[in-house]
DNA sequence: GTCTATAGTAAGATAGAC
DNA sequence: GTCTATCTTACTATAGAC
């Protein structure tokens, strides 16, 4: 069988969809290129058919990752925001990280990859700020909420007690809420 | 020549900080016993001398680790805890994770790993989040606090701009001085 | 307690058939 | 574009000498 002339576009996209989300939930170190094409059913020798590196790889599927986050935090209007954060914060959340954000799952691991890398992350993390900027027209409250939610989600990662989860997502609720709401703080 | 009958204990201890200081630079996944031990003067061999498994050595670095965390933030008095959040969210700690705190280096890889390192990782967490609390007379404020110190230092680790990293990093020293301060907040 | 040596497995990456 | 097969290296862990 002949493949059409943007299959390869499209797989391309279709692996950094999946192995993202192998790499959210399981690390990017943790996972060997095997694993990676397990999970979106191919076999090893395939992969560099579509990337040069796994380094390569980790660049396509962050500037993947964060251009959703910016697409779920897009509404300026606050009530959507709202809900955005609510979810972020959510225990559903917090128990699947290959569905979820990719900052608290690889940012870690962003920082001790290379400078092309990190250029992408740091795109995407600065649009990311001027949409919640918008939002409560500060940039230290914008940056502020971003430390939070990112924080939270991965501290809660690794707590085993559902109480101590709890307390600290809606702690941060709490604050989080207060910053989008009160237009006067500085 | 023979060791001292606490020369097992104190080696130990050693190896603990040492290869704590290393996991945090390049992360745990990412490294093998062998470069631990190496950078420990060792070789690999000597390791299960002192750990059954290489996930035990995690369970102790976080131990060990999340315990310097706690005595660097133990001073009830708040002008010690300005400074000490300072120093947090200082470029110096942004730069030199082998330094600084556990939790935005290994937070990530605490998450995925078994359920007696979350367990220690939240006895520890539980500990700073009731200092902090001490501070700020609010269980709400003391969560969002830690959340923005360990979001604000592994973002910033990420972003390849100086600009971008002074910007987040002065962004969140202002919304958490605010929260030690200004008491009357909830 | 630390060493060398090694077992056994899995890693990242490449070559060539289809 | 994907497969199987393979190279080389590195991994976790163990055994036995000192």
């Amino acid at each position: 069988m002949r493949y059409s002339p943007d299959h390869k576009q499209g797989a391309r996209a279709r692996l950094v969809d999946t192995t993202g989300a192998h790499v959210k939930k399981n690390g990017f170190a943790a996972t060997g290129v095997d694993g990676l094409m397990a999970a979106a059913g191919l076999t090893s020798g395939a992969f560099y058919s579509h990337f040069r590196s796994k380094s390569e790889l980790l660049e396509a599927i962050i500037g993947n990752e964060l251009q959703r986050s910016i697409a779920l935090f897009s509404s300026p209007v606050l009530e959507d925001s709202l809900l955005a954060v609510e979810g972020y914060l959510s225990q559903a959340h917090v128990d699947h990280p290959e569905a979820g954000c990719a900052v608290p799952a690889l940012a870690a691991e962003i920082a001790r990859s290379g400078l092309s890398t990190q250029q992408v992350f740091e795109d995407g993390m600065l649009g990311l700020k001027d949409q919640i900027q918008n939002l409560v027209q500060d940039e230290s409250k914008a940056w502020s909420i971003m430390a939070q939610l990112v924080g939270a989600v991965m501290i809660a990662r690794g707590l085993p007690s559902e109480s101590a989860r709890a307390a600290l997502l809606t702690g941060v609720m709490q604050q989080v809420k207060r910053l989008l709401q009160d237009t006067s703080l500085t």
